[in-house]
RNA sequence: GGGCGAUUAGCUCAGUUGGCAGAGCAGCUGACUCUUAAUCAGCGGGUCGCAGGUUCGAAUCCUGUAUCGCCCA
C-alpha cells in the first residue's frame, strides 16, 4: 500500500463530501439528543404495539441499497438496528440518503416496525450525517484481522469486530465489580505517586524519566507497595489502588511493560485473610462474567470451583520436580539436568528456578502458592514456627501468576537488614535505600495483609484471552515503519 | 537475544514446476420500494513489505532488512 491508492479511495469519499456540502449540509453534525441504544429499541418493542417512535444514532455497517428504498444496519455501542429508508418517507433528504455510505455516522428517527421478514426497523422520516468517514472500513464480514493493524488501528476493531468492544466492555465491567466490592467492605480508594525518586516494592527494571525544573531523574513506578504501606502507618488501615505499573522489561503474550494492578492492604489481617479476599474477589467475577466455573482458555479449561487447593512452596516443588527443598544437592542436579542456569548463583534462586521451571506449567486450576522461601520475600514477615519461610502466597492461575500477597513485614530492624541484603546483590548504579520507608516503619505500622492482583491477567483469564494484547486497549508496539 | 512462520488490490485471501497478477467484499456506472454479508449487468483498481543477488525471465529461488505472530532464552 501506498499514498497514492489511499488517497484514490479517500478522494472518491471526500467528493461525496463535497456534495453533501452543497446540499447545504454539516457533514460533521453536532448535539444529537433523545436517542435509545439499538438494543434497548429493539427490546422494548417486543412487547409493545405498533406506532411508537425511536431515536438512534450510530455508525452504518451495512447497507442495503434496492432502489427507492435503502436498508442500513446501524451499529452503536449496544449493538445494532436496522434503519429502512425510503424515498417516500424522505422526499426532501433523498439527495443526501443516497450519498451515504459505509463507515459514516448517522442519526436516524421515525416509526418503528417490522419489515415482511419480521425484522425491527426504524422507519425513518429524518436521517441527519453526524460525521463522514473518510477512509474505506474493514471487510464488512470478515472485519479487520491483520493482527498488527488491529493493535494499532483499535478504534477501527473496536467497531469492525463486536467481540473486541465486548471484552473492552467486560475489562470495564470487572474493574467496577472489583472497585463496587472493595468499597462496600470498607476499603479507601487512593492514588499514590507514579514518578518516584526509588522505584521499590518489587525486583523490576524500572523506566526512568527527568524532572526538568528540578534537574532530577524520576522513576516510573515498578510497584505502589511501598506507598499504600505508609498509609497502613497515617492510619487508613484498609486501603486499595487500581492503576499503571511499569517494568522495563521484554514484551509477550502474558508481559505488557505497563499493566494494570490492584493492590489492597488490610490492617490487623494476615495472608490468610488475604487468600480468602483473593478467593471472594474473583469468585466475584466469575460468577458475574462467566457463563460457568468452567472456563475455557485456549486448550486449557480453567476450574473456578471454590475452596481453590493451598499447597507449600516445598510440597508443590517435591511434587513436580522430586526434589526436596532441604536437599540443595538434589535441586542443583535438577536444575542441570533441566539446562537452567545456575552458576554463581544462591541456593535459594537455584530452588526458584527448578520451581518456576517444573511447577508454574502444572497450575491450570486456581491454586495457591503458600509459604515461599524468606530470601525471596524481602518485604515479608516470616512463619513464627519456621524462619526459614515468609507467609506469602503466589496464586496460580492458567500456568500463569496471577496474584501475590503477604503478612506484610512490619519490623524497621528486619526491613532494614533485609534491604542491605538486596542492595548486595545488585549493582549500585540503579538502587537505592528507601530510607524514609525505615523511618515510617519505625512509627510503627500495624500488621497487615497486603494483596496484588494483575487485573490484565485477571481479564484475559475471565474473558478467554490468550494474549496480554488482547485485553489491553493500545498495547506497546514498535512504531510502524514509515 | 536465538529458531520457525507470515507479509500479494482499501479489506479478507488464492497464486501449481520460475513463464502475461487472481477471486470475494469495498469502489465506480446502470437496474431494482421489504433487504438481512441484498441481488443482477458492466467497469476501474497492484512498486507482490523494503534493498540487493541468481536467471533469458522472480510474487515464486538466494542474501540482507523491517514489521507482526508462534516457540525458546
Amino acid at each position: 500500500m501506498n499514498a497514492e491508492d489511499v488517497s484514490k479511495f479517500e478522494r472518491q469519499r471526500q467528493e461525496k463530501l463535497s456534495r453533501i456540502k452543497e446540499f447545504g449540509i454539516d457533514p460533521y453534525g453536532g448535539r444529537y439528543e433523545g436517542t435509545e441504544q439499538s438494543e434497548d429499541i429493539k427490546r422494548r418493542f417486543k412487547d409493545a404495539d405498533e406506532s411508537q417512535q425511536a431515536k438512534c444514532a450510530g455508525r452504518i455497517v451495512l447497507l442495503r441499497d434496492i432502489g427507492k428504498l435503502i436498508f442500513m444496519t446501524l451499529r452503536d455501542r449496544s449493538g445494532i438496528i436496522q434503519i429502512g429508508l425510503s424515498k417516500k418517507l424522505l422526499p426532501e433528504q433523498w439527495g443526501l440518503v443516497k450519498l451515504l455510505e459505509l463507515g459514516d455516522i448517522i442519526g436516524a428517527s421515525g416509526q418503528l416496525g417490522k419489515t415482511k421478514t419480521g425484522e425491527i426497523t426504524i422507519w425513518a422520516d429524518n436521517v441527519v450525517l453526524l460525521s463522514k468517514c473518510l477512509l474505506p472500513p474493514p471487510e464488512k464480514f470478515h472485519g479487520l484481522s491483520d493482527i498488527d493493524q488491529r493493535y494499532r488501528q483499535r478504534y477501527v476493531d473496536l467497531w469492525a469486530n463486536p467481540e473486541v468492544m465486548e471484552r473492552f466492555k467486560n475489562r470495564s465491567a470487572i474493574v467496577s465489580a472489583i472497585r463496587e466490592f472493595l468499597n462496600s467492605e470498607g476499603f479507601l480508594e487512593v492514588e499514590t505517586p507514579m514518578m518516584q525518586t526509588i522505584a521499590g516494592g518489587a525486583a523490576a527494571k524500572p523506566f526512568v524519566t527527568h524532572h526538568n525544573s528540578l534537574d532530577m531523574d524520576l522513576f516510573l513506578r515498578i510497584s505502589p507497595e511501598l506507598f499504600l504501606k505508609r498509609l497502613l502507618v497515617g492510619g487508613m488501615e484498609k486501603v486499595f489502588e487500581i492503576n499503571r505499573s511499569f517494568r522495563n522489561e521484554g514484551l509477550s503474550r502474558q508481559h505488557n511493560p505497563e499493566f494494570t494492578m490492584l493492590e489492597v492492604y488490610q490492617a490487623y489481617g494476615d495472608y490468610n485473610v488475604m487468600m480468602d479476599l483473593t478467593e471472594e474477589i474473583i469468585g466475584l467475577c466469575v460468577e458475574k462474567y462467566c457463563e460457568s466455573e468452567q472456563v475455557r482458555f485456549g486448550d486449557l479449561t480453567i476450574d473456578f470451583t471454590r475452596p481453590w487447593r493451598r499447597a507449600k512452596y516445598s510440597e508443590l516443588l517435591k511434587e513436580y520436580s522430586g526434589c526436596d527443598i532441604d536437599d540443595i544437592e538434589a535441586v542443583r542436579a535438577k536444575a542441570r539436568q533441566l539446562e537452567l542456569h545456575q552458576k554463581d548463583m544462591d541456593d535459594v534462586v537455584v530452588i526458584n528456578e527448578v520451581f518456576e521451571a517444573t511447577v508454574e506449567d502444572n497450575l491450570v486450576a486456581p491454586t495457591f502458592v503458600i509459604d515461599y522461601p524468606a530470601a525471596l520475600c524481602p518485604l515479608t514477615k516470616r512463619k513464627k514456627d519456621n524462619p526459614k519461610f515468609a507467609e506469602r502466597f503466589e496464586l496460580f492461575i492458567a500456568r500463569m501468576e496471577l496474584a501475590n500477597a503477604y503478612t506484610e513485614l512490619n519490623d524497621p530492624a528486619e526491613q532494614y537488614e533485609n534491604f542491605l541484603t538486596q542492595l548486595r546483590g545488585q549493582e549500585e548504579s540503579l538502587t537505592k535505600m528507601d530510607r524514609d520507608y525505615i523511618t515510617a516503619l519505625k512509627y510503627g505500622m500495624p500488621p497487615a495483609g497486603g494483596l496484588g492482583i494483575g487485573i490484565d491477567r485477571l481479564v484475559m483469564v475471565l474473558t478467554g484471552a490468550t494474549s496480554i494484547r488482547d485485553v489491553v486497549l493500545f498495547p506497546l508496539l514498535r512504531p510502524a515503519k514509515g
